[in-house]
DNA sequence: ATATAACATTGACCAAAATCAATTTTCAAT
DNA sequence: ATTGAAAATTGATTTTGGTCAATGTTATAT
């Protein structure tokens, strides 16, 4: 229960609220381990509770009948998911899979719906992130329509390293390559070739996961000339 | 005044709000006639204003340095746009372009801003709005990934149609060819060629802007199979 | 240490869409 | 009605990424 509580204080929605409103929270939460491979819930099932991430990743998508599929995101530890359902007549807008073992809490929709009825700083913090995802949204649709894929891969790789860092810079792939393909809306194979290209173009050297470079500019000449905010990307900075 | 109070009544995000609420938002607002490629702002500008559309029609994007340019949305009366900059450190997200000579309504954020940190009612509508515009980002997301050209157009055109709608059907494009190629994140000549093959495959008629097909169905065929909402669109049935 | 399965890469080929260029059509202004 | 500009179409070609198949690599469970 502690547990529970410390793990919400953190979450950026919840930010600044009151003790009571936390507890209301996690009074009817519960943790849970979740294998690789689990499905939390799929798109358009009824929505009965939200979730955070204490540990691992998960994944959101949708797919088709014929079994194509779209990622929507891959969350890390830290975040929520499925909270939006509660504007959505309680129906999840996306299914989600755990994609590395996780251990996941899980917390009633209904005690998070009657808290924002009442609690306008619960809103407005929510208003917030909500307004953040759009604008990642609106980033991630200019990406696929002005970047290729390599310029898509080099600015994912910005986007995981401190912008500001100076110098020789190694960092490590958050999961794997099949996965990260699916999330820039690839085929596993061109994300290979892509990556490669990358690797040619900017003279990174890729090592399995590991990618390193002498300097960040390596990576921004090629990517941010094709992308409508200017580098360092100032979303980065504020938290989520 | 009262024609920018009853303008702002029929907003969703107003729906069901106090009077004075309105009111303080129609106080100092102010109607504009704009001429078809008027820029009312640009992404990264300081945020004054956000804007109710009274008629006509508003193009959103994002432009790269070198004149690449993603469309966020493109919309048409009684919509709103701007507003999302109070949670953005009042930075215009978007640039916006009238794309028909419109009437736009100006309205100061710091106005909204007020309001909206007091009163729980407006706050909700909001969310309720930013999460069906996030629904229609992930779906936008998904089409581009698994729809083809062709599929996206017909997609497109069974979304402005009453999708109930028994028999045969006439409707006509909302905006020029050029235009809603680049709503769709294409090329116009791979637009003209995907409508043609569109026609080729599902039988529908083209004039011009005028879309004539015996039954829906020519494109539900078609468009619905590629895509994880099932035929009609239920986003659809709900207002915004 | 070895077997196995999952992941990753590479090659050959194909399909879709972008690009460049040339017309043709449409529509508004005179 | 005529002209001119913008929009739309069409053709030829190139680029990009997808698909299918084979092979190589890595990590993990026994």
């Amino acid at each position: 229960m502690p547990d529970i509580h410390n793990s919400l204080v953190s979450v950026s929605i919840f930010k600044n609220c009151d003790e009571s409103t936390i507890n209301n929270l996690a009074r009817d939460a519960a943790v849970h381990q979740h294998p690789k491979g689990k499905v939390l819930f799929i798109h358009g099932e009824e929505a009965k509770h939200f979730y955070f991430i204490k540990t691992g990743w998960v994944k959101l998508f949708r797919e088709t009948l014929d079994g194509s599929q779209a990622v929507v995101d891959i969350l890390p530890k830290g975040h929520i998911f499925g909270e939006t359902s509660i504007f959505e007549d309680c129906i999840y807008p996306y299914s989600a899979e755990v994609v590395q073992d996780s251990e996941i809490i899980t917390i009633p929709l209904r005690n998070l719906k009657t808290e924002i009825e009442t609690n306008n700083k619960l809103a407005l913090n929510m208003l917030g992130s909500m307004a953040r995802y759009r604008r990642r949204q609106d980033r991630e649709i200019e990406h696929r329509t002005i970047q290729n894929a390599s310029q898509r891969i080099g600015c994912f790789l910005l986007r995981l390293t401190d912008q500001h860092a100076q110098g020789e810079i190694t960092l490590h792939l958050p999961y794997d390559k099949t996965l990260l393909a699916s999330r820039l809306g690839m085929q596993p194979e061109t994300f290979s070739r892509a990556l490669s290209k990358l690797r040619d173009k900017t003279g990174i050297e890729i090592q399995g996961s590991t990618i390193k470079m002498d300097s960040i500019h390596q990576l921004t000449d090629y990517s941010c000339a094709v992308c409508s905010s200017e580098f360092p990307c100032k979303d980065l900075e504020a938290a989520e």
